[in-house]
DNA sequence: GACAGCTTTGCACACGAGTGCAAAAAATCC
DNA sequence: GGATTTTTTGCACTCGTGTGCAAAGCTGTC
């Protein structure tokens, strides 16, 4: 496959040498829309072809100010919502001719901000904050190295941000109109301690519509947005005497830990003795131990409305906050 | 912050200027090891804090033949086994200075090497393939072009290559001493169409141990590796006449989904009627509702002794593979 | 004060590519 | 065939950085 004795990489010089052209004209040969003859774009390429020839991007980077790089900042990877948003969105950036560089914000929160600082090391076209709460000085940082930023589920209302958000409030109004239409009465709310806006958006929305029908809604909120978070809630609430009868848990992790402690600790029955509606409507939703009601994440119009940002060409100076819906999945934890 | 009224980076050359110095001395200021003075480092400093500078990692890439990045090639990455796996890999690497490139190799095969290719592109300073069955030609381009390669899980013994896997044979026949342990006799195994060598070596290896000792094991393979596969293999294995007592389900998304299909469509109880163990330690796995008994992935040391092979300095010409165990969890799905 | 030895600094080149400009070549027109 | 237009090509500059080399500066000793 190559003829050269040294190994490494194969520079745009090299193959200009063989193919007997400028370098110029190999450089063209990879410029979509540049003039080059049909003939010698051919000696090029075969050339290329021989020695193996792959255009680097970071030079290509330098001179057209574009690298193709998109940075991903996100914590909890390994969690099923986020697991599929990343899954979404580096395939759409591919497709898009992008590519996408993950930065682990797990952690403190000054290695978020240092994981965002990392981004401005690769020139990337864009950076996406899926998770994690930057301060506000890093990101206007970062929009004043000329960063393109898209902030997912955060409300951080800078000018030149795109942010993208769920209408979490018409969600939780859906939940409690379920909850209700189910004859129930006594409600609870299920969250974690990590006040991020989407689930303080879940949760007050939830409660607000409650009181608005003249409701009071029972709330646990402790631990990380995890399983074990909400089966502490459920031994919490189930405990009680007045123990409720609807609970709309933010996410479909807490809902799953909630249901598993409700009947293995407290053999209840759901959704006879307890309706539960969860959020994100995670792989593990809709297998039959759980066939949870749920609201689904539109992953797919998220990665590819995000996509669009990162590709258009201008950066428009004060765009609104673009408000998505999460369609109600109805499966059987809620009585009818 | 910035006193430049044109937006975009700053290069160390606008960072000289404000700081009445060459721009090597810039350079020098970020460089470790090198020589500059404690009085001109410190007015480079502040004055790269006043422009906010930040050193440009492709340029620097361009220059020093070492990026930074590493490329991880995964599929599926919304799997729970493997999205954990890209959560310790990020960040061990972004630990170690390093920063991680996803290539999202989900799809067909050709797209598998042209995620492949793209890692080229961008001169990464290795590749991690966690998925995909690439082909040995394109393993081979990447070799040639000086890209340092770590194959997880796949059987390419190509020199240069570094190998890492698990010792699947080892983990099959404990599982089958556990089941015999049990009292059980009738067995079975439950795996995908996606014939990977985990896959492959952790269902011959059950097959071969049983029939050393002299039983046979009936089979189910169909689907691709996720629940819906397991929860058809349930349906099939159970249905029949000699319904098996103990299935080793080679991945733990299998055993849900075979779990799931006992239950509640068969109202078999585990590990009463039914003994099952699984594979991979998923966060679900400890969830009560399966408390399933599977072999934990090494996966932080994994992660580590990938970054030690990214971090080294010399490429080891023969490396012989390198195999971690994989610990057993006992839990409640295999009778005592 | 002269000299040796060490540290610091700037110059200039290199890395690998894109692109404006003008020369060269080819195509078109009269 | 010559003049004109169009296409193709190569030169040279550029992007932002690291680094060898030699000059300059500093320190210390006799």
């Amino acid at each position: 496959m190559r003829s050269r004795s040294s190994p490494g990489f194969v520079s745009s010089q090299e193959v200009a040498r063989l193919a007997g052209v400028s370098r110029s004209a190999v450089s063209r040969t990879f410029t979509p829309g540049a003039s080059v003859s049909p003939e010698t774009r051919e000696r090029v390429m075969k050339a290329a072809k021989t020695l193996g020839y792959h255009v680097n991007h970071l030079a290509r980077g330098l001179i057209s100010q574009t690298t193709g790089i998109v940075c991903l900042v996100v914590s909890d990877i390994a969690t099923p919502y986020l697991s599929s948003m990343v899954d979404a969105l580096t395939r759409r950036l591919q497709e898009a001719g992008k590519v996408a560089m993950v930065i682990n914000a797990t952690g403190k929160l000054e290695k978020i901000e240092d994981a965002i600082r990392q981004t401005l090391h690769y020139r990337a076209d864009a950076t996406v904050v899926l998770s994690g709460s930057p301060d506000r000085a890093i990101i206007q940082t970062c929009l004043d190295s000329g960063q393109r930023m898209i902030l997912l589920n955060r409300d951080e209302m800078l000018p030149g941000i795109r942010n993208v958000s769920l209408d979490h409030a018409a969600a939780a109004r859906e939940a409690l109109d379920a909850f209700l239409a189910a004859g129930c009465r006594r409600l609870a709310v299920v969250t974690s301690a990590a006040r991020t806006p989407s689930l303080v958006g879940r949760e007050t929305g939830f409660v607000d519509a409650a009181r608005a029908v003249g409701l009071e809604v029972a709330t646990w909120s402790e631990g990380p947005t995890a399983h074990a978070s909400g089966a502490a809630g459920a031994r919490r609430l189930l405990g009680r005497t007045d123990r409720p009868d609807a609970v709309f848990c933010v996410t479909d992790l807490l809902a799953c830990g909630f249901m598993d402690v409700a009947r293995h600790e407290f053999g209840l029955r759901i959704p006879k003795d307890v309706s539960v509606i969860g959020f994100d409507d995670i792989e593990q939703a809709a297998w039959p131990s759980y066939n949870l009601t749920t609201f689904a994440q539109p992953v797919a119009e998220i990665a590819d409305y995000v996509v669009t940002c990162v590709a258009a060409d201008e950066v428009a100076e004060a765009v609104p906050r673009r408000l998505f819906a999460a369609p109600m999945i109805r499966r059987s934890t809620v009585r009818r």
